[in-house]
DNA sequence: CTGAAAGCGCTAACAC
DNA sequence: GTGTTAGCGCTTTCAG
């Protein structure tokens, strides 16, 4: 024993303790079945007691596999994001593979540098949450030339025919409209988020359900925000107006969080006098000043969704047809819409 | 142009097009001086042409390198944890290095599992927020035995001369009982997290500054608790003492807002008739139900620290002193302990 | 300034 | 069952 505290140990060093070929202990450490039962063991005692572990980078050189994936997200502080991040994981993990997240920022430049150092890098596939806009095209040509499975997630090019894991954002945006609506709000307002595919479809989809109950509103009461800071200031200017908006659709949680804030601030009450929703269902909207309705947007179900189709397309050789998964997103009904008995 | 749509360009094909050999352009590729210039803005050209992107893991093998560092964590959606990863990449991105994030979900076999991968994938450094308990000395071990640098966050053996990087936990504990003392409670009670470094920590400066103050507390006084959820029970046992506690310090913001929860769905109000005081001032600490006093752990710093560390230590070849960075934690009075008139 | 030789650690493919 | 040969794409060393 003892020994074997510093210094790579290689096959060569193990097949010269064990007395046999580099080969032989190469086809051990693989498991392959051709070897004498007695030489298995001889050299799998030495593995044991030099403490030996395969090269991973000489053995990917040789096999053209890094069984490695990478992940291009806004941020990693959206939770949104972390639990994709940690659902996508959960997949590939058990399979031998590993996830190198990278942080885009929301600048499609860096972005776009995080994508050629993976593929420097050699990963295996592609797993992206663009901050490009509008159009993914520049990124997404690289990688094809590259000749590397990818997957895009949350946010889409309509134009690419890509494989694509999303929500039906025109849905959530219906959704969380009309549920206002049904609460009995007839002046509701929209905080949108960035210009990205998730955004405008949620916008279309409130703009579709007041004109399907032939609801009006001002153009005013469509007003943008990037987070709870953002959408907190964006509420007070809405809470200015004339008329007064009776409900706040967020564009996502933290947005709808700091227009609950707002609202408190300014003296109103959630929900009898303004309701608020957002879109996330984050894990603290429970927590929140007033416990925040929202849309839920299944976050760990796109992970898996983008982690299987991206695992699948690493194996197949043959071009597949691109995979559209779009989920269904689901109301989730708290005190900032409740219907509050005076 | 056109063309190299597919299949990866390797030195051989630019210098066989440029009419060169395959040093030469792995010198220019390096950027070397010693390459005459026309031969280089031929070899350029070429590059630019055929998109060659230069083979990671082929530089890997015979470098010895792979500018890749590992960061083990318990949990990304730990906003904690998600904050120190995105610092630490921001600190090394610049310098070459990615970042490949592993969740042990607090198991500590799966995390061993995870740092022998990331050994075998060569990693040039370490980052581990350990989930071993109650010793790491294993896992460290097997690190050492490797011969690979790393650091230590946030949770500590004090047993271990490492590189360590975390916050001055009992300071934390001292800095919260200390504030609520000072806000006149008297009974004060306090929920632990899991028995790693940071809890006991806490724990220990709780216990101290009551000490201090000879403020005796029952046992009950004591509970613990893993999350928000969990918090949420624990708070409701705390409310069915008698005496009923008048605060509550809770190991972290999550736990804390599971506390505001059961402190309200009970029928007292905050501050008021009970005081509530987290760790880690998460981000949206300012949007609970009340808005929550918490101790801040400067998240990004430990990052920092912790990343600049581990480039260093890869960077060095003789053998440093272990490096400890103890952060002093920073207390942020929000409406959860604020001092209300009647 | 340019290039030929050797090899990083490992594994296919094929002999023995 | 076992070992030999060749080579993954690149860089280090040293000749030209």
């Amino acid at each position: 024993m003892a020994l074997a505290t510093n210094s790579p140990v290689r096959q060569k060093d193990i097949a010269r303790e064990a007395n046999v070929s580099v080969m032989t202990v190469s086809k051990v450490v693989r498991g392959c079945a051709d070897v004498a039962p007695a030489t298995r063991r001889k050299i799998l005692a030495r593995i044991k007691e030099l403490n030996y572990r395969p090269h991973f980078v000489a053995r990917s050189l040789v096999s053209g596999r890094t069984f490695t994936i990478g992940l291009v997200i806004p941020d990693l502080m959206y939770s949104f994001f972390a639990e994709i991040s940690k659902s996508i994981a959960k997949v590939i993990r058990p399979l031998g593979y590993e996830l190198v997240i990278c942080n885009s920022e929301e600048d499609s430049k860096l972005e776009g540098e995080e994508i050629d150092r993976l593929l420097a890098r050699q990963v295996d596939g592609l797993i992206l949450a663009s901050a490009q806009s509008p159009s993914l095209g520049d990124v997404i040509n690289r990688v094809q030339a590259a000749n590397v499975p990818f997957v895009l997630i949350d946010r889409r090019d309509p134009d690419l025919r890509t494989d694509f894991v999303g929500v039906n954002n025109k849905a959530i945006g219906q959704l969380a409209t009309t549920h206002l609506i049904e609460c009995g709000c007839r002046r509701i307002a929209h905080i949108f988020g960035l210009n990205l595919s998730p955004g405008p479809g949620r916008r279309a989809g409130y703009v579709d359900a007041l004109a399907k109950h032939k609801i009006p509103v001002p153009d005013s009461y469509l007003i943008g925000a990037a987070d709870d800071q953002s959408g907190y200031e964006a509420t007070k200017r809405l809470l200015a107006l004339d008329p007064r908006p009776d409900a706040i659709f967020g564009y996502n949680d933290p947005i709808a969080a700091g227009a609950i804030k707002a609202v408190l601030e300014a003296g109103f009450r959630i929900p009898e006098d303004i309701k608020v929703i957002g879109v996330g269902n984050v894990h603290y909207s429970d927590l929140l000043r007033v416990p925040l309705s929202t849309i839920d947007q299944s976050s760990t179900l796109i992970g898996e969704h983008a982690a299987n189709i991206i695992v699948q397309a690493i194996g197949s050789k043959v071009k597949r047809r691109p995979r559209v998964v779009v989920l269904e997103p689901l109301l989730i009904v708290r005190e900032s819409t409740a219907a509050r008995s005076k």
